[in-house]
DNA sequence: GCCGTTTCTCAGGGATTTCACAGGAAGCGA
DNA sequence: TCGCTTCCTGTGAAATCCCTGAGAAACGGC
């Protein structure tokens, strides 16, 4: 079931009408709090564990419909977790965080259902993104939800990663990508550049803001070429994105 | 009966539209957990047991469809749960798991009423796709149909293992066949290199990532030479295999 | 056991992507 | 209109990602 809620967001519901229940497990408190708040955000009801006692605690008694895993804890380690995790909530989709340079002592076979990972670090647009398309698989929110953001004549499978404007296709790097979906996620809502920045970039990007900008101008000259704009500035705002109106002029 | 799920995959399902059930016996936890997850993405019901007791109590109350069985067991040795097994379910097709070494005549033998085996280590895959074939092919799912993978102008039979493009027969080595089958079960969707290894390579294969790349790569030369391409690269992303586009320029 | 096939490692090179920097354009208030 | 601030975007360097040839090792059929 999807519902647009006050806010104009598509939120995840369970079948029984209430918020979808995500358990994060991370020993590193800042970031457990970071994905809380962000998938809090989302709309979801989150709980965090710091070890894998605490974590089977939740587990019993939250029931979440999905798990945020670090494979790296201190009491014991990321795999066992798993294991009695996977005999506690047999059905549960799992998002491993793992750090950048195990890629190669890669979780072997962890992802062996509808599991998913994301290397640290990442960005929360990442990590909710994965999320929400673990869940709707599973089909534990019955959220058999389309995987295709829409606004106006501009469309965004977040399946194939396939972006059109007017049943054209468009190219878009990784980072245009993310960008994009972050704005058509929240369409006609001003986003300012600190929100995109915290969102779209990985949490300890330590760079220029005005990459923001540089993004900003790239998606554009893909996306408004030649077309009524639907990336708008709001000066000493931020941007937004919202159908182009046939009478704007072209870009 | 074959339906589609929203999520874009076919389930296989009984005549009374209930899901299939699958029955795993083997005494690594972490094994029986890694075949549970794949299973149950497939959208079958599954159960596990340790030993041939509790096989044996499986067998008698969840009526599988179908036995992952290793040969090699604790307290009586798989040969002896067969019996057992035969006995109390005559007509459920049987994957055996066994070693890489043991005696291969043995096995030819047990596989002799239409049930298959593979040897450890093994691929998701490989397990997955066998499975698949033995309940297609016992009629408990009532699937008979069905082993054509089609994706535009590209066929490849489950069965036969034979694959071709726009008529013409395109020969591919074993790996070359599971990437593909992979790919083509899921078509227009991203699939990362971590996923694309976990599920196609077995399970303790522990080498460098860039395979899937190289993989990849021989694919291309085989079903993409001279034609439209079909296997994109969602760069940063994974790979993704749709139908040629006839503007697209020939590979 | 031998020989063709298949799998996989390694490494170079090429193409793409990310990002910093900086000059110029545009908006805004007085 | 002027001056200040904010935003836009060209340029280029560095980093990253991907592709593929060559060859070693493992496998399989006979």
């Amino acid at each position: 079931m999807t519902i647009t809620s006050p806010r104009g967001r598509t939120e995840m519901l369970r079948p029984d009408g209430s918020p979808v229940r995500v358990l994060v497990v991370d020993d590193e408190t800042s970031l457990t709090e970071l994905l809380s708040m962000a998938l809090r955000y989302e709309g979801w009801e989150v709980r965090s564990a710091a070890d894998g006692a605490g974590a089977m605690r939740s587990a019993r008694d939250f029931r979440p419909d999905a798990v945020v895993l670090d494979v790296m804890l201190p009491d014991m380690d990321g795999l066992a977790v798993l294991g009695r995790l996977r005999r506690e909530l047999p059905q549960v989709p799992v998002l491993f965080l793992t750090a950048k340079d195990s890629v190669e002592d890669r979780i072997a076979g962890l992802t062996a259902g509808g599991d998913d990972y994301v290397t640290k670090p990442f960005s929360l647009e990442e990590v909710v993104a994965r999320l929400r398309g673990l869940i709707r698989r599973s089909g534990a929110a019955a959220v058999r939800s389309e995987s295709l953001l829409v606004v106006g004549d501009l469309t965004l499978d977040e399946d194939s990663h396939d972006v059109t404007r007017d049943g054209q296709s468009i190219h878009l790097t990784a980072t245009e990508f993310e960008l994009l979906r972050f704005l058509m996620r929240n369409p006609r809502r001003v986003l300012s550049k600190a929100q995109i920045l915290d969102r779209v970039w990985s949490y300890d990007f330590g760079g220029q803001a005005n990459v923001v900008e540089l993004y900003i101008s790239y998606l554009r000259r893909k996306i408004d070429a030649g077309r009524p704009p639907m990336i708008h500035t709001r000066r000493g705002a931020g941007y937004l994105i919202k159908p182009g109106e046939p009478g704007d002029a072209p870009r």
